[in-house]
DNA sequence: AGCACGCCGACT
DNA sequence: GTCGGCGTGCTC
């Protein structure tokens, strides 16, 4: 008997059997249609066998879907990141399958001329339309217009049997990209590195590498140009470049397209279902060979995929902490070796996990050391607040108030950078010390003025501003405390009403083509002043910007998480990188009550090496990430007694293991979320240690009951 | 994820 | 006496 075993899109433990009828093939990676209980579902073939006999009663797969396989890579990808992740493979599965929710574009139907056939009575009209179309096949529409007559003529002579009508299936496909189109000129750092990588995928095998070079120094040059040579070399060769954010994917595109005469594919969840696709047949077929998306994008069906670049790779937002739990940095890099691949991590700001990599050898390391053109990066200084405090209820001390000034007076834009969206992100009653949260979820309600209600950033939840103070009952009693984005931008109308300003944040910006919008209207010298949070902070230009102002330097490094220090690092480098692109050059402004804070100290000097090496030595000495590896355990329920249990009973089961401690169970940070108790379980291992292989075997010692949601979270990035 | 099975409250 | 609540378990 034949056996294939198929992925179900379900939260299933593994892959299930169906026995394969006489007379049907059935490859790996076919999709095929699987009864399961009373329903007919579409899986993944993930193996074939032949077996003598089996001791379960197997049903018979009922057919293979008119879709296209996935290649063997791709299902190899899909089980790995399974197991890496400890995630039910079969909605790994689902997860390569996204693309094909859409309904099959329709056939397209043309007419064509019938043999010799001539109509009975020649009117004018006809013998246009038959000598417009020749021998071709047109679509009917599209004949009636270059024959100048009205489609009824077209239907007339199909009614005849002069014309006849054919279908053509529509293949997706996108226009080949031509790599000597616009070749930018390159210096000679941006060559050798794209030398570098070009000579790997045509070497082929894994290559991963970390394109490392400050902002302006043309990492996207060098990576297109490394684009550019594979595709010469294989015009078959497909590339895949991630980015963290759907906002940033436009820009790309539309250099892509100046690069290469051609639009390369788009995938993220902002794409319409038709297109993705179209998008996903045509990486399935091998007729695409740029694709530029979010991380999802890394489950794409790729025929020949050679080069895999992640952007900003040091980014938190690629982790993704909903549904599936993975890193898109990290599972790029699986993907690239199971590939057989190229792959290039670029930032300016690498995390500590790509550089421990290159130190170790196991990345190679291409450095970009000048900024492109005539910039020059920003002068950085640190401002004291404790030496020039600004007055209460304000934001900007008089020093950073007089540079705002003179830029203005210059005719130069300012960006205010503070990551806190909203107008105030407490709010406190002044009679009783109240202070508002959600009333089912453990964080602060976060003040909106433009839209006048107090919002919960965790969940959505909003609420009117109460006139009275739910605890005490005091009128008009609730106060705002502390700065939004919003807030300091009310003081700068106070200070500069002159000035044009704007607020840019996930608010003000909600989607891709409201943030395009605003950054072009900044691009062009529209706005004066721009206040935001990390929406503007990353990866965009904006020529005329030339100083920089961190409201509140110190707000990253106050949450004492794992990688608050690092994330500082990065985000402010790359906010007050954006200050001087051009021929001006430009500074930075950084309020901070503790000065001598090494982060702080490191980014005023510009020593990222002096920063990496603290930061290294210190999760050395503690075993952490890189050095280490963590694992977190969350266990959420209504039922905080339930929750507890389960708690216990992990903790009571842990398998012996070396080189390997298990903390907690504990409160998670956020100990109620949407009305659930929440506790937290972390696993630290030292790097040689099989984590998962820990995992799974301390988890099967434990049933949760399905009141008690378990979500294991390999290698976190949020600790709340 | 669905969907069925299974034991305890308000009704034709 | 039944209809129905959603807790628990299974689906190859």
């Amino acid at each position: 008997m034949i056996v294939a075993s198929v992925l179900i899109p379900l939260p299933v433990p593994e892959a299930f059997d169906y026995e394969v009828p006489e007379g049907m093939e059935v490859r790996r990676g076919d999709q095929v249609a699987v009864p399961l209980g009373p329903r007919l579902l579409r899986g993944v073939v993930a193996e074939v066998r032949e077996t003598t006999g089996s001791n379960r009663r197997l049903k018979a797969v009922a057919g293979v879907l008119d879709d296209p396989r996935l290649p063997g890579r791709t299902v190899d990808f899909v089980e790995w990141a399974a197991r890496w992740t400890l995630s039910p493979p079969g909605e790994m599965a689902a997860a390569a399958l996204k693309g094909l929710r859409a309904p099959r574009p329709r056939p397209e139907r043309r007419v064509r001329r019938v043999g010799e056939r001539v109509p009975a009575r020649p009117t004018p009209a006809r013998t246009a339309v038959l000598e417009a179309l020749g021998q071709r096949a047109l679509p009917g529409p599209e004949l009636a217009r270059a024959a100048g007559v009205s489609s009824g003529v077209v239907r007339g002579l199909v009614d005849e049997g002069v014309l006849e009508v054919v279908e053509i299936a529509a293949v997706a496909a996108f226009d080949p990209p031509d790599p000597d189109h616009a070749p930018a000129g390159l210096n000679p750092d941006q060559a050798a590195a794209a030398e570098a990588i070009a000579a790997a995928t045509a070497r082929g095998g894994f290559a991963p590498f970390l394109l490392d070079g400050v902002t302006g120094s043309g990492k996207t040059e060098a990576y297109l140009e490394a684009a550019a040579r594979t595709l010469k070399a294989d015009p078959a060769a497909q590339v895949l470049i991630l980015l963290p954010e759907i906002a940033l994917t436009q820009a790309l595109i539309e250099r892509i397209t100046d690069r290469f005469g051609a639009a390369p594919a788009e995938w993220h969840s902002g794409v319409a279902p038709p297109r993705r696709r179209r998008v996903w047949e045509a990486v399935a077929a091998g007729r695409c060979n740029i694709v530029v998306g979010a991380r999802s994008a890394l489950f794409l069906p790729y025929a020949n995929l050679r080069l895999l670049v992640v952007d900003e790779e040091h980014d938190g937002s690629f982790k993704q902490e909903e549904g599936l739990v993975y890193h898109g940095r990290d599972l790029a890099v699986a993907r690239a070796r199971i590939e057989a691949a190229t792959v290039v991590l670029a930032s300016a700001t690498p995390s500590l996990e790509t550089l421990w990599n290159v130190r170790h050898g196991r990345y190679g390391w291409l450095r970009l050391e000048a900024r492109h053109g005539a910039a020059v990066l920003p002068r950085i200084s640190l401002l004291d607040l404790r030496q020039a405090p600004p007055d209460p209820q304000t934001w900007l001390s008089q020093p950073l108030r007089e540079a705002i000034g003179e830029t203005l007076a210059r005719g130069e834009q300012t960006l205010l950078f503070l990551n806190r969206r909203g107008y105030a992100p407490v709010v406190l009653c002044r009679a009783c010390g109240h202070r508002m949260t959600a009333p089912d979820t453990d964080s602060w309600l976060v003040e909106h003025r433009y839209t006048g209600r107090l919002v919960c950033h965790l969940t959505g939840f909003t609420m009117a501003r109460p006139k009275h103070c739910p605890s005490c009952g005091a009128e008009e009693s609730l106060v705002p405390v502390g700065p939004g984005v919003e807030r300091v931008e009310e003081e700068v109308r106070q200070l500069f009403p002159e000035a044009r300003t704007a607020v840019f944040s996930s608010d003000t910006a909600p989607d891709a083509k409201s943030a395009r919008a605003l950054i072009q209207t900044m691009a062009e010298g529209g706005i004066d002043i721009l206040v935001a949070t990390q929406a503007a902070a990353k990866g965009h230009n904006f020529p005329h910007l030339t100083l920089v102002g961190v409201v509140d330097a110190d707000l990253g490094l106050r949450g004492g998480d794992l990688r608050a220090a690092e994330r500082t690092f990065q985000l402010l480098t790359q906010a007050t990188g954006r200050a001087g692109r051009a021929d001006k050059p430009g500074r930075a402004i950084l309020q901070t009550w503790t000065p001598e804070h090494p982060v702080l100290q490191a980014l005023a000097a510009g020593d990222r090496d002096a920063f990496v090496e603290a930061e290294m030595a210190e999760r050395e000495a503690a075993s952490l990430p890189p050095w280490g590896r963590l694992a977190a355990i969350i266990l959420s329920g209504e039922n905080a007694a339930a929750v507890d249990k389960v708690a216990r009973e992990l903790a009571g089961s842990i398998p012996n293991a070396e080189r390997l401690e298990v903390y907690g169970p504990a409160d998670a940070p956020l100990a109620l979320v949407r009305g659930r108790r929440r506790k937290r379980l972390l696993v630290r291992a030292d790097r040689d240690v099989d984590l998962q292989a820990f995992l799974r075997a301390w988890l099967a010692r434990v049933k949760a009951p399905a009141s008690v949601r378990l979500n294991v979270d390999v290698d976190p990035y949020s600790f709340l």
